[in-house]
DNA sequence: TGTAGGCACACGCCAAATCCTCT
DNA sequence: AGAGGATTTGGCGTGTGCCT
């Protein structure tokens, strides 16, 4: 009996009969990889099967291991299929030329041999097992058929963070002709380096360790997006061999740009951050910050990294040395919560950040198919037709005291398990979705099965939460994965009106949002008859006034008449709402002013707007005095005057969304883009472009310069009062009864001429 | 390699309206 | 007074980022 922990599989290419390598930790802490056959499945469906069996194993007898006939389910339909076993791991091609050939429907077939691997054999990644062994041809042989999980705990792994440092004369480095002149090399047991000199050393030292610390993780910061392949290229140039696998082999390009490492788990904590909305200009330090991570180094701006490299070299050691540090620490924050996720959804750790909210659902959903004999649709391109969605209520705006907020318990997976909503129990006749002409029969369906299963889990592992010690080891590994669950339960409604999903169905999706309308509707019309003036309501949330009786009596009805679950979220003391839907900001009991929507919390407004807001919000909010709230905007007006606001502040950072000659516009930040990259820069749709106004006249796009190129005499102070300050505090005081234009003098004042 | 729809808001674009200057 | 260019106004489209 072998016992391990499984880190990644990949395809043995070595091997003439399909076979894969497992890299895996054993109970006493050495590192192994093992070697399984495995023959991929893949089904046909059509015609004259029986005859079909005996053509299969004929035709392609070479490509083909076993063929038999198995009942199934196509979208809950019982089916009967020709289950083919091949021998191949050529999966995709070759279920397409069988189903050519033979004519024949084929299923689970475009999927690649490794995926298949761990949803066939029914094994996750990140998990322990048991195998029986079948002997050694050096490497270790087991059977996958004898798996058998185990209940333990994750061993240590050995980790590894990095950081580069990279020199251009101008403008973005090219990996064609800039060079490499550091690297930081930084592990979990205690090893600190920053590797400086020649290039052709840098990069072989930087291998030699990797080697010699035979890390399981290696982590970094954009490592997919930049440095994986800046690193091989300039290896090629020096003629080193980027040795960093377990195989002596070099990182190699998986799909979608990812960079997969020989038995090693390659993370790129850039991922993380495009999947936290709180991070918003999703850098290194941003992020750090936000999980109170303390950074000990001073940021150096990549504008001016080979600027300083030149002046004082220590600094950018010390910085890229700091970097390392912090790419190991923010790792070890989030370690347990990236293999949760990665058990759950049966992807590598290696994948699973590198993938995007549908393929995880649809990794998951695959797992359960195998379970219930579901087969797996292929993908394929639809034109999908866009649906109605949820209510928002538009607010009674001005300052409310004392408001209760109520919410919907994951109300759209609970309306799915509810009206059993699934594209496998959707019928014409029988009872119809609300507005509708279709409904969905009581066979409980595949999806609400799935949902039950997340949810069933989610509460299993909240209720041992509740016996564990607070902070404990056992505790963090237990939230981490009731949030990963979390995370994916939610993300099957959208999942089922996605365009690219393989089980989309798009009447799924609009009866889910259909009995969401009615649900809600029903609460706000309940809760106003209960005397609770319902206030503001979007989607599965009401906000009303608050009466803790009536309040409870509201909650109970939900639960009796209704059959959901529905609770206190929070009560703000004071709240303010505008006009707008989507925006308010509100003090809660215990002191915290939250901002929702406005521009407070909006990445693409200046820093010194955001604050003003920000400050005028929290003096109304706290003081209860909208008058209070104006006079913070004067002194702050006053500043702008005197032109004392430092010009980090006056920043607007704007996303590009796609290859800059797409647009049609001439906005502001695609000019600055477009100027930026003329300057060598490189500006990739998901970069963030910062700029600020500058004095001038006409359009403002004639008018704006990069951030670190504008002085501060240039600045344009009567853009800043007048377009972010003032607009962004104007309609907050209009709403609790200021008149800004009337009462502030400075909206017509020409400040500057 | 994109979970969904609903929403606000800035600013450019473009044409019509209005203003302004000059004859 | 009227021509004709300059400037303003207002509706609409583009673009981004937020909420649940």
């Amino acid at each position: 009996m072998l016992r391990v922990w499984l880190l990644d599989a990949s395809e043995d290419l070595s091997s003439k009969i399909p076979s894969v390598l497992i890299w895996a930790i054993k109970e006493d802490g050495s590192r192994t990889v093992l070697r399984a056959n495995y023959y991929p499945s893949i089904y046909l469906v059509g015609e004259d099967e029986e005859k079909k069996v005996k053509d299969l194993t004929r035709i392609f007898a070479d490509k083909v291991l076993d063929a038999e006939l198995k009942n199934v389910k196509i979208r809950g339909k019982e089916v009967k299929a020709i289950k083919v076993r091949l021998n191949s791991t050529e999966v995709e091609s070759l279920g397409e030329e069988i189903s050519k050939e033979l004519k024949l429907k084929v299923y689970n077939y475009d999927i690649r041999y490794t995926t298949k691997f761990w949803i066939e054999n029914r094994i996750e990644p990140s998990t322990w097992y048991e195998f029986v062994e079948e002997g050694t041809d050096g490497t270790t042989r087991v059977d996958i058929s004898t798996a058998k999980k185990l209940d333990k705990n994750k061993p240590k792994l050995k980790v590894v963070s990095f950081e580069v440092i990279y020199f251009s004369e101008k403008g973005t480095p090219r990996a064609d002709r800039d060079p490499i002149v550091a690297i930081a090399l930084c592990s979990n047991e205690g090893y600190k380096n920053i590797i400086v000199g020649k290039e052709n050393e840098i990069l072989s030292t930087f291998c030699d360790e990797i080697m010699r610390i035979d890390p399981d993780v290696i982590v970094g910061f954009k490592n997919n997006q930049t440095h994986w392949s800046y690193l091989l290229k300039r290896a090629k140039i020096n003629s080193v061999k980027l040795k960093v696998g377990r195989n002596q082999s070099e990182p190699h390009q998986s799909v979608f740009g990812h960079f997969s490492i020989q038995g090693r788990i390659n993370i790129d904590l850039f991922d993380l951050v495009k999947e936290t909305p709180e991070v918003k200009l999703e850098s290194l330090e941003e992020y750090a910050e936000f999980l109170n991570i303390k950074v000990n180094y001073n940021t150096i701006d990549e504008f001016e990294i080979s600027e300083r490299w030149k002046s004082k070299p220590e600094e950018v050691k010390n910085f890229c040395l700091g970097r390392a540090v912090t790419i190991l620490e923010i790792y070890n924050s989030l370690e347990d919560y990236i293999f949760e996720l990665s058990k759950i959804t049966s992807l590598p750790a290696d994948q699973v950040l590198a993938t995007s909210a549908g393929f995880r659902v649809e990794s998951y959903l695959m797992k359960k198919a195998e379970e219930v004999g579901e087969l797996v649709p292929e993908r394929k391109e639809i034109v999908h037709e866009s649906y109605q969605g949820a209510i928002v209520k538009a607010p009674i705006s001005g300052l409310h005291e004392n408001v209760a907020v109520v919410d919907f318990k994951s109300m759209y997976p609970s309306l799915m398990i509810k009206h059993n909503i699934s594209f496998d129990t959707i019928v014409k006749d029988g009872e119809q979705a609300p507005g509708l002409n279709f409904g969905f029969s009581k066979e409980r369906g595949f999806l609400p099965m799935a949902l039950v299963d997340l949810i069933e889990e989610r509460d299993k592992i909240r209720k041992i939460m509740r016996e564990v010690k607070e902070g404990s080891t056992e505790y963090k590994v237990l939230d981490s994965r009731q949030k990963a669950i979390k995370i994916i339960t939610n993300a099957v409604y959208g999942y089922t009106g996605w365009a690219g999903a393989r089980w989309y169905a798009r009447e799924v999706a609009e009866a889910t949002t259909a009995w969401g309308r009615i649900t809600i509707t029903s609460a706000i019309d309940k809760a106003e008859k209960l005397g609770l003036s319902v206030i503001y309501s979007d989607t599965d949330s009401l906000f009303v006034s608050y009466k803790k009786d009536k309040v409870e009596e509201f909650l109970e009805w939900i639960k009796n008449e209704l059959s959901l679950e529905a609770k206190i979220d929070k009560i703000f003391l004071r709240i303010i709402f505008t006009e707008a839907k989507k925006k308010y900001a509100g003090l809660t009991e215990d002191g915290k002013v939250e901002f929702v929507g406005l521009e407070a919390v909006r990445g693409d407004w200046s820093t010194i707007a955001k604050e003003v807001q920000s400050k005028v919000i929290e003096r109304i909010l706290k003081t209860g005095s909208k008058d209070e709230g104006l006079k913070v905007l004067n002194e702050y007006i006053d500043l702008l005057r005197k032109a004392s606001v430092d010009v980090k502040k006056l920043v607007i950072w704007k996303q590009i969304t796609r290859p800059i000659e797409e647009y049609e516009a001439t906005a502001p930040h695609v000019v600055v883009a477009r100027y930026l990259i003329k300057s060598g820069w490189k500006v990739d749709p998901g970069d963030k472009v910062g700029y600020v106004v500058v004095k001038g006249s006409g359009r403002i796009y004639t008018r704006v310069k990069p951030y670190f190129e504008a002085k501060l005499e240039e600045i344009d102070w009567q853009y800043y009062i007048e377009n972010q300050v003032i607009a962004a505090c104007e309609r907050i005081l209009e709403a609790v009864g200021i008149d800004v234009k009337k009462v502030g003098k400075y909206k017509q004042s020409k400040l500057f001429t």
